[in-house]
RNA sequence: GGCGGCGUGGCCAAGUGGACUAAGGCGCUGGUUUGCAAAACCAAUAUUCAUGGGUUCGAAUCCCAUCGCCGCCUCCA
């Protein structure tokens, strides 16, 4: 069975065929780097990082490009306001680079602790002004765009298809009193490719039509045709950039080059804290340093990034989801019982008898990676993907307790976590930190001391010294487990 | 006003015409284990899929209506 991917243009599961056989080109709209990233952009790139791992995983080569916005969005709409990087520059007193250099690295930094894979190039818009410049300059060359006092926009009464991905037409959207006039512009649909620049302006470039700066839709167009050519297999982004963002760059793109832009179009579903909608305006993000720090009032605790990763990944990327401190209490809950039985697995391997793989156990192993592709092939559905990861979890526990699997059967099993929940999902490590030996050679003799005065206590019934020593323990986040025949394990919480 | 989505157990969530007497997670309850816990395992937890009609041999799944919620249309992932 092969994949199918939802695509917006078509509004159908479509099943996914690459223009080259073989290999997949991907761009997916970047952050605009003038703040922290939040629970958005986990939701986001956390999609379309399993878009680009589920396509490795079966076999393609993809190459994944997405941008980092450095310039030119406005703190208004597309032709009024400031430039946000400005702005939010302006009150940290610093050069706008120096801001988008800062949040670019942080940005980066959230996105490798929520384990996304990095993407192959992440250009940034500053980097391709000469690019940009030369797109406007074919526009106005074929008849699409127009310049006026010094800014350059697109002629939407050029390009008769604009609007079919959205589902808009350009005389509703004239009817709606939401857009705002520009004198300028022949129509209040037309947007801007390029805008004259005020004399305070920092962010701006010399250009045919004097100093100004790009329109905020242009660098998607030109890093994408750029690094994955004219025509792409897929580009993804926010559903609230359907319209304008995306709407714009076909527009541009497909005048300019007369071919089509992009095969298949993907949305992720948008996200909401407490059943709110979660807007920079309304400032009720959840950054996502906070939330791994426990840090924000709404939350109880911290949460583990891949706790986080594992909420997103419990619900389809077209659905919204709904962020709540009960929420995220329940995904790690959840995350911690797919780890605990990940960590036990290995450390059984160790010790177990050898011996090669159990035929029945590779059957279901068989069946569950069966359930699983079926699963992600469907439009990604990473709900039932997860699922497959808890029946493993299952299966192990069941085998650990029985105390007989071989080596071989465990091996095959963690095999399989490191595949569909390691490679595809990405919420099973590849290694955990050390939890009792190793590393923490010195915390586990201290440990093993105290496990072993409770076990004395214990010894002599003196279960209220036994419970002290577990409870303080537990305060500093040990947890200890009682094993069958006196043993007793501990591992941190 | 235009466009789109959603309403499934206490909570989250998959399923979108027939193996659904509805996956999975969290929670709760009972059991095994334990000195007691924790962890794990076993069992139980929706005769029902917002409501009312309709189509069909058959509907959570299709159609219509009603109610409720949400998003986009302005920067946002």
């Amino acid at each position: 069975m092969a994949l199918k991917l939802y695509n917006t243009l078509s509004r159908k599961v479509e099943e996914f065929k690459p223009l080259v056989d073989g290999k997949v080109s991907m761009y997916v709209c970047g952050p605009t780097v003038y703040g922290h990233g939040h629970l958005g952009h986990a939701k986001s790139y956390i999609s379309f990082d399993i878009v680009v791992r589920y396509l490795r995983y079966i076999g393609y080569n993809v190459m994944y490009v997405q941008n980092i916005t450095d310039v030119g969005h406005l703190t208004d709409d597309a032709d009024e306001g400031e430039d946000k990087l400005a702005v939010a520059a302006k009150k940290e007193h610093i050069h706008p680079m120096a801001l988008a250099e800062m949040y670019t690295a942080s940005f980066f930094e959230d996105m490798d602790t929520l384990n996304c894979v990095r993407p192959d190039i992440s250009p940034r818009a500053t980097g391709h002004i000469p690019e940009q410049i030369e797109l406007v300059e074919t526009l106005i060359e074929k008849g699409y765009a127009y310049e006026a006092n010094g800014s350059v926009y697109f002629d939407i009464s050029k390009f008769p298809e604009y609007g079919k991905l959205s589902g808009r037409n350009i005389e509703d959207m004239l009817a709606g009193a939401r857009i705002a006039v520009s004198q300028e512009k022949k129509s209040p649909c037309d947007f801007a490719l390029w805008k004259k620049a005020e004399a305070n302006h920092i962010m701006q470039w010399n250009s045919p039509w004097g100093k100004g700066y790009p329109g905020w839709h242009l660098e998607c167009s030109v890093m994408s045709m750029k690094y994955l050519g004219k025509t792409i297999d897929i580009h993804g982004g926010g559903i609230e950039n359907q319209f304008p963002h995306h709407e714009c760059e076909i527009a541009q793109s497909e005048a300019a080059n007369g071919v089509q832009f992009v095969k298949y179009w993907l949305h992720n579903n948008m996200v909401t804290v407490n059943g709110q909608k979660m807007g920079k305006s309304l400032n009720n993000f959840i950054n996502l340093k906070a939330l791994f720090a426990g840090d924000h009032e709404t939350l109880s605790r911290s949460y583990d990034p891949l706790a986080v990763r594992q909420l997103i990944l419990q619900s389809h990327y077209r659905s919204p989801i709904d962020f709540s401190d009960a929420g995220l209490t329940a995904a790690q809950s959840g995350y911690d019982k797919i780890t605990d039985a990940v960590i036990a697995l290995r450390k059984a391997i160790a010790n177990a008898p050898d011996g090669g793989v159990d035929a029945k156990i590779a059957e279901e192993l068989e069946a569950i990676k069966t359930k699983f592709d079926n699963a992600m092939n469907e439009d990604l559905n990473t709900a039932v993907g997860l699922s497959v990861i808890f029946e493993m979890v299952k299966m192990t526990n069941a085998l650990l307790d029985g105390g007989k699997a071989t080596k071989g059967t465990l091996v095959a099993i963690d095999s399989l976590f490191r595949l569909l929940g390691g490679d595809v999902l990405g919420i099973v490590k590849d290694e955990y930190a050390a939890a009792s030996a190793g590393d923490d050679e010195l915390l586990d003799h201290l440990i093993g001391m105290m496990i072993q005065q409770r076990k004395d206590a214990k010894a002599n019934k003196d279960y209220a010294a036994s419970d002290a020593i577990r409870d303080k323990l537990a305060g500093f986040g040990i947890l200890l487990e009682d094993k069958p025949g006196g043993e007793c394990a501990w591992r941190r919480k």
